[in-house]
DNA sequence: AATGCGTGGCG
DNA sequence: TCGCCAAGCAT
């Protein structure tokens, strides 16, 4: 066993992380989920939704047998949200063609949507024992300051040097303890700002340190300017009521409730008519809103309108006239749920008035 | 292979 | 306030 291995899997056993909600079983679909969650989010914000997710979806065939609706409901708020699309999508061709057996076949987690070759990795060593590598950005962090490896660890050349500094560090036993280790001396000790050089069970063999360059790696990924875009969304109002439409299947939000959009600021009225079949009345703008994704920054400018007069049949299923508290308890993007309080703000005002 | 895809916390 | 980026994957 390498070194670097015996030092890790020593390490994690006595300062790593060992409370957290997936932790402590070999269930492989309760592994599989927090794997999908903990892609590109933080530990802290998971734990919530993963308490909340396995207490709705227990089980593989809970999930393949839920709506894809309900499904977003949970994961309203946590962003990227095709991964809760292909979690979904998964559990359902796990129930139809693995007999509802999740697979422990490397190759085969890796087929499957959602899944690559980091959260495969993660899948078959924490449920199966196995030994495969993962790479996150923990990872990256850790083996780029160990090895002294420069360039942006997201670039095709130095993530395949990663890739094969990772496989060569594994060991062959005591897969479980190295994996999370890894994970956890990229979260609490080599960490991006601050790291805890001092705490390190690495720091005799560290590269990065010994060089005292620890601060300069990883090499930061390179600079874009993103762009400002401009959006209005309609809050078409009748009674109690409000529409949200349902948003495509890809692209931002994809399979959400949102409000209806628009880039043309006048003659809503007529907009409104044309694309619902509604008569409607602009009424005062209500907020604009700032959102920032990480691919561009959005502001949102809240247009609410008086609807007089609802279609009797309409009915069409990618649009949904719902209360505010019902709307809440939607699939909906985080600035639609701000928009929602702000109308719930704006009703209770009244109220007091 | 570079880009699209969310959101929140932190310095 | 703003840039950075987190248990990445799909295309």
């Amino acid at each position: 066993m390498s070194d670097f291995a015996k030092r890790l899997i020593a390490w994690q056993k006595q300062h790593g992380r060992h409370g957290l909600p997936w932790q402590n079983t070999s269930d492989a679909y309760a592994i599989y989920v927090s794997e999908i969650m903990l892609q590109q989010s933080q530990v802290s914000t998971v734990i919530g939704y993963y308490q909340k997710f396995m207490q709705r979806f227990p089980t593989l065939a809970s999930l393949a047998q839920a709506s894809q609706d309900e499904v977003l409901q949970y994961w309203s708020g946590l962003g990227y949200y095709s991964r809760a699309r292909n979690l979904h999508k998964t559990a359902q061709r796990i129930a139809t063609d693995y007999a509802g057996i999740f697979p422990d076949d490397f190759t085969v987690m890796q087929s499957l949507p959602g899944i690559g070759r980091s959260t495969a990795a993660a899948i078959a060593s924490f449920a199966f024992g196995q030994v495969q590598t993962i790479l996150d950005g923990n990872v990256k962090r850790v083996l780029a300051r160990h090895f002294m490896v420069s360039g942006w660890t997201g670039s095709k050349k130095v993530e395949q040097q990663l890739w094969q500094l990772a496989e060569s560090l594994l060991p062959q036993q005591g897969m479980v303890a190295y994996t999370q280790g890894l994970m956890d001396l990229g979260a609490t000790v080599c960490t991006r700002s601050q790291p805890k050089c001092a705490a390190c069970p690495m720091q005799g063999s560290c590269a990065a340190l010994q060089a005292n360059c620890v601060y300069t790696l990883p090499t930061p990924k390179p600079k874009k300017t993103i762009p400002q875009k401009q959006t209005t969304m309609l809050v078409l109002r009748h009674g109690e009521q409000i529409m949200l439409e349902k948003r495509p299947s890809s692209g931002i939000w994809g399979g959400l409730w949102s409000f209806p959009e628009t880039d043309a600021a006048d003659d809503l009225e007529t907009l409104v008519q044309t694309r619902f079949g509604l008569s409607a009345s602009s009424q005062a703008p209500l907020a604009t809103i700032s959102h920032a994704f990480s691919h561009y920054k959005l502001s949102i400018h809240v247009q609410p309108m008086h609807v007089t007069q609802v279609p009797s049949q309409v009915s069409e299923p990618q649009y949904s006239w719902l209360s505010v508290e019902e709307a809440n308890a939607a699939g909906i993007p985080t600035p639609v749920r701000k928009i929602l309080q702000l109308l719930l703000a704006e009703a209770q005002t009244k109220k007091s008035a």
